[in-house]
DNA sequence: GGCTGATCTGCTCATATGAGCAATGATACC
DNA sequence: GGTATCATTGCTCATATGAGCAGATCAGCC
């Protein structure tokens, strides 16, 4: 298009979308016809020039979600816009509210559901209304009893949920990560614990965040992990954690030792499971969340628009 | 409108403008009428959820345009967007190329032209496209021979206006501030320069900038005055200086003294003058774009969006 | 429970707009 | 200079959309 034809087509579509006049009336301001008032203002939108943005909480990213889909093989992607956000955890708050809507509109509803814990999961379960669902059974997947603080962050993550679903709710009422394998062991073997296990395993559907593999990761905070055991598991090519156990870009778990003394339900369940659906999101969870989508550890992912196209540029 | 309602609203907008579906087919997926769907869009759009912007160096903001000339009487009011600039010198670029936009399509095309001198006016010189009126007399209104370096910006800021319009240029052989008033007078009786004064009084147009008080003030920059000057006359109520005069927020000269030995066109010629031009754009600009504006210093004005807000919001 | 005013809904109809097409004008190539 | 090719223009026609209106529905009130 000429030069000439461009800046036309900017009087045009200032006359057309501020000024609400229509191609017609633009044709008398600018001695065009309405045709060519028409064709300009198509190619300023073909150009990119006009920039169309919801801005709102919960505005979604359509096209972006439809690209991952198609790019990825997830079978759903919901993306949300990161338009007017100003602050991280508004971001992290517009994913979760995200996921709880994904989860109520889920159809069929699953009998049970498997959840991890964490600030994110913690974020959807106070999102969620008030009988989302008519009765779900909601099991924890990986074991969370904090062991300095916040006690119960994990149980209640669950229990809320399970309880706005008028459902019911069963614990795993272990720590993370044991020091020692046989302690790991020994509480599996329990009979208790072995069944919330099973039941785990054979969840119709799973819901999981990740964290990423730095200092402020939740295991760190939580006292399961040092900082220098961190960095070692960093350096070792770890990106993040999903259901407490750490995984390189390839999706393969970075430490077996670590691994065999965590409990919950392994990495290679979730790729099994027919439903799981990954809540990631915030700008220092794009690692992570590329090696969740990479390795098909989640069939559904709810994320925002930057860590959406960040996995689109890869 | 109730909660529902505005998340259906929203959903609509993702299906209308990012996935360009048609109200009917909306209406089909979100189990509505195709008339509650297009109620629904307006509201979106009511509710200022729908931004939509131009995005592009020569876009204008035309119902801020409106506003300006409602709010201060202005004639005329050019306020380009600031949607994308990523720096100061591209909004200045922006508001040069929109005030040459301006001049060239001046009608009646000026015979006479009396323009300032400094780095906005010499941007606007650049950017007049070769032949863009066919002859104008550009007349300088203010001294400007610089003291210490780029001898002759403004000189060759007046004869690029000049020699694009095929015109002629009258250039005002001063310095900007006398530091005598004796040798200022003297420099007045002269022939010559009496009659460049006698024409920059009786120009058609005027297209003038105007300065922050500040340490980076160009006069601070040419060497006519020094930081400590300035930081005075800013004590004294100075927001910046118009033609080489410096002025408060009310428009009044802050300092008869100085402003007698400063060359050129007085404050009170421009305001009688019918069409005077200021070209005021950038954040550090705001006060002194205030201040000519409500003190009538100019009758158009040609700003930057930010700016423009700046003056709405009082 | 029934009335009243206000809001909401589904519709008709006029208008605005985009798709497609023939005629025209420009451009490149022999 | 003539012609083939392509882009541009002005148009017709089908479709999408917004304004306006009558009937339905609802909330508040006695």
């Amino acid at each position: 298009m000429s030069d000439n034809d461009e800046l036309l087509s900017i009087r045009a579509a200032e006359l057309y979308y501020e000024e609400n006049q229509t191609q017609d009336e633009i044709g008398v301001i600018l001695r065009l016809t309405r045709w060519k008032v028409g064709r300009l203002l198509a190619s300023a939108k073909a150009n990119g020039f006009i920039r169309i943005e919801i801005v709102h909480p919960r505005a979604r990213r359509l096209p972006i979600e439809r690209r991952l889909r198609e790019s990825t093989g997830l079978t759903d992607a919901i993306v949300v816009s990161s338009a007017g956000v100003s602050s991280d955890s508004e971001l992290q708050s517009r994913t979760a509210q995200a996921a709880a809507d994904y989860l109520t509109s889920l159809r069929p509803i699953p009998r049970t559901l498997g959840i991890s814990w964490g600030r994110t999961l913690h974020d959807v379960s106070l999102h969620l209304k008030q009988g989302w669902a008519p009765g779900v059974n909601v099991v924890q997947i990986n074991g969370g009893v904090s062991l300095n603080q916040r006690t119960g962050t994990a149980a209640s993550t669950a229990v809320t949920i399970a309880h706005k679903a008028d459902g019911s709710a069963t614990l795993l009422p272990s720590p993370a990560i044991f020091e020692r394998l046989e302690t790991k062991q020994a509480m599996e073997a329990d009979r208790t614990v072995a069944g919330v296990l099973a039941l785990a395993r054979n969840a119709q559907a799973y819901v999981f965040s990740a964290g990423q593999a730095d200092a402020n990761s939740a295991l760190v905070d939580s006292g399961y992990l040092s900082v220098a055991q961190i960095n070692d598991l960093v350096a070792r090519g770890a990106v993040g954690d999903v259901v407490g156990r750490y995984i390189d870009q390839n999706g393969r778990i970075v430490d077996p030792e670590l691994n065999e003394r965590t409990v919950g339900i392994q990495i290679d369940q979730l790729r099994r499971a027919p439903l799981t659906i990954a809540v990631i999101s915030g700008p220092s969870k794009h690692a992570i969340a590329r090696a969740v989508v990479r390795n098909g550890l989640c069939t559904v992912l709810v994320t925002d628009e930057d860590t959406a196209n960040a996995l689109l540029h890869d």
